[in-house]
DNA sequence: ATTATGTTACCGAACGTTTGGTAAAATTGA
DNA sequence: TCAATTTTACCAAACGTTCGGTAACATAAT
């Protein structure tokens, strides 16, 4: 039998969590095998760069996943502002997996030497501030109130996330999510 | 001339260096010998167990720095409460290098395998919570909204260095601070 | 329909390099 | 001389990466 090719997704998946999980160079080629089933010529066979493309196609398809999911459901004018904040909302809920998976941002963003993905990172931080921003807009707020709470609530989400994980209480998450709605509802 | 004692507050400022800006496995060994003046060997003289404990310092170290600059002054009863966190921001701000510098938290939560430092960075976050909850008590809150309060200056301070750090604007941070500030001066 | 050719998908084994770590010797001050 | 400190030289293991090759499929000329 011709071995079954294993699918884009379940591959990308695979090296997603082990990137999230390990960061960029606590994921080894080994690690990576292993997430994905492929052996790590396989992986060169996909990824002809190695493990600096693994790490930006998991970028993308995560980027991805944030703009068909959680930016969609922001900026769906078919529905009311408040209703596109919790539908936005809950989407952010699955993708930090209710608070106890991180930010693929954060994972890659430390490594040695050159900051290898820093550009990626901002501007994937970008489109998060301006989607909140368009949002904001949409609660009638002025163009600087709404950059301001786009800001406020970007750090809110952040920071929720670390602090989440270093008290080991994902109640913390959750009720940032909720302070996040109840401000933007209040305008 | 006998090989002079490298001072263990300028190793302890070298590894801090090195971990903070390139996280616990991204750190090498070479990196450390550099940033310190001391070659490996020399290293494992001052660090029998290796890398694990020059981390270990390095938390030590930082946290003592903490808790000798921001919470002291923060607790300090011989200041208002408003004056306290006056000065207590302005050592975070040192302590971050004004949103330049990263926690150091951050950069060791994330590494192959365990969580090698999970109980040290849940204490030292259980005590910064303590020390804005006794802070918001001064301020005149109840014990509930004191932790709840806390908990919202950590989660500002963590994710405004995340966002600074993102958007490369340090202006994230410093605004961040002068809202913690506005925000307890209000009670 | 058969054959030849090329492509796709995968893997075992090895590559050279770097890693964290160590033993033994050199260097110094006391 | 002695003990403390640093260094040179070295190591096994792990690292990311590459190579050579196999088996199944696709294409198309015969």
């Amino acid at each position: 039998m011709r071995p079954q090719k294993v699918l884009d997704n379940e591959i990308l998946d695979g090296l997603s969590q082990v990137f999230r999980s390990k960061g960029y160079n606590g994921a080894s080629l080994k690690d990576l095998s292993d997430a994905t089933g492929l052996k790590k010529a396989s992986l060169y066979h996909r990824f002809p760069n190695g493990k600096k493309e693994m790490a930006d196609a998991v970028l993308n398809h995560i980027q991805s996943w944030v703009e068909e999911r959680v930016f969609f459901e922001l900026l769906n004018e078919e529905n009311s502002p408040n209703i596109r904040l919790k539908k936005g909302l809950n989407e952010i809920r699955i993708l930090y997996n209710g608070g106890k998976e991180i930010c693929i941002f954060r994972a890659l963003s430390l490594q040695s030497g050159l900051e290898l993905f820093a550009n990626e990172i901002n501007n994937g931080m970008q489109k998060w501030v301006s989607t909140f921003e368009s949002l904001g807009l949409s609660f009638g707020l002025t163009p600087t109130e709404a950059k301001n709470e786009a800001t406020r609530t970007l750090i809110k989400i952040q920071g929720s996330l670390i602090v989440s994980k270093g008290l080991n209480n994902i109640e913390v998450f959750e009720n940032a999510l909720q302070e996040i709605e109840m401000t933007y509802s209040k305008f």
